[in-house]
DNA sequence: TGTAGCATGTAAGTGGTTACATGATTTA
DNA sequence: TAAATCATGTAACCACTTACATGCTACA
């Protein structure tokens, strides 16, 4: 059977309640996109795949000024779904990123094309983190971190969102240093000699 | 046209020297599988691809007393192409890990399973993370880390090593910080009222 | 009057995984 | 004699992306 992808992600958003395809989009955006993106479009087909395997159930939602909605909850078959997933083993991810295919590739000529590369991811990176650092602030809304992990009801979103955080973090900090070493090679091979002659 | 995905971290590969689809394989075992990471039959049927649009060729090379392999490498072509893509908008990642989905919607009932995944997957990334110190450690020689950046001719997949090591290096840290909070959580669900009992 | 938000999809294509398939040589 | 290494693929399936499609309401 195997894989299922984004199937188990959505019925973990919808643990947190009953969504429209819509408002589960928005709430991957905020949400779960650190850890599992996904476009609107998928959603849809997954929740008309969901409910056609009784895992989730919709309801029509009249709205007035509205078009109507279609909101979706979790089956007792769903939640039982989902506790399998848990239990079940987790396969390991990777990086899989193309900044690295040209950091890797990029040593010789296209030196500078790599760097303008890691520029722009850091800038990109950084500006996900601070995004990311408010998102926490405004979670723990001025409470104590080790308080708010002993006392909230549930603590996985702000889990996960701290593990986005670190990833952003970090891609920010290699880009910076990687930048660095590059720069400096950039610069010897434009006054290799002068090196040289200062050193012993 | 879009994203090409495999085909630039072979070309990127292959220029590290030719090689057989075999001997690709492993090159993308130690070397490139830390971002990209790719199947054996991936890899064949890449090459093919490849050399059908004529950016790597291919030629037979008989070995006695194995079976006889063909050896592909860049053409001109093939290392523009590199070159285009490199200097080519590139995609931002992000993670995607069934892990943190089970972290996401384990809070409740299967807060222990939750624990159990975040555990084997600490010791899955602290084990790739020795191996990647110890590849660190074999590259450098001895040598200080500032100077192997300064000196060596080519540092690409030393850089990209680097953000393997990190990322594995910050799963372990997340995993345990995890960890704890959960386990926290379970002794509380246990001993609630004691805990109640001796606070203000 | 045009932009943003609400609301939901279809269709075609690309990329990746899983299962299956074959057969020789070297090492334990 | 069994397992590991060398060597190369095919076929079927699954997951994800991209492009396209529709139409209503609120607000500036």
């Amino acid at each position: 059977m195997a894989a299922m992808a984004l199937r188990h992600a959505v019925l973990a958003a919808l643990e947190e309640g009953e969504a429209s395809g819509y408002e589960l989009a928005k709430r991957f955006d905020v949400a779960v996109a650190n850890f599992w993106h996904a476009l609107p479009q998928q959603l849809y087909a997954e929740l008309t795949g969901l409910e056609r395997d009784g895992l989730v159930r919709g309801r029509r939602v009249r709205q007035a000024k509205r078009p109507d909605k279609r909101v979706y909850r979790l089956t007792h078959a769903g939640t039982d779904e989902l506790h399998r997933f848990i239990h079940a083993p987790t396969r390991p991810t990777a990086i899989r990123d193309e900044l690295l295919v040209k950091v890797h590739a990029a040593d010789g000529p296209e030196l500078g094309a790599a760097i303008a590369a890691l520029e722009e991811r850091a800038g990109y990176a950084a500006a996900k983190l601070e995004r990311y650092e408010a998102l926490v602030a405004s979670i723990l809304n001025g409470r104590d971190e080790a308080a708010y992990l002993r006392e909230s009801p549930r603590v996985g979103p702000y889990l996960t969102l701290a593990r986005g955080r670190a990833f952003e973090s970090e891609n920010v900090s290699w880009c910076r240093w990687a930048i660095g070493a590059l720069r400096a090679r950039e610069d010897e091979g434009h006054t290799k000699e002068d090196h040289r002659w200062r050193a012993p």
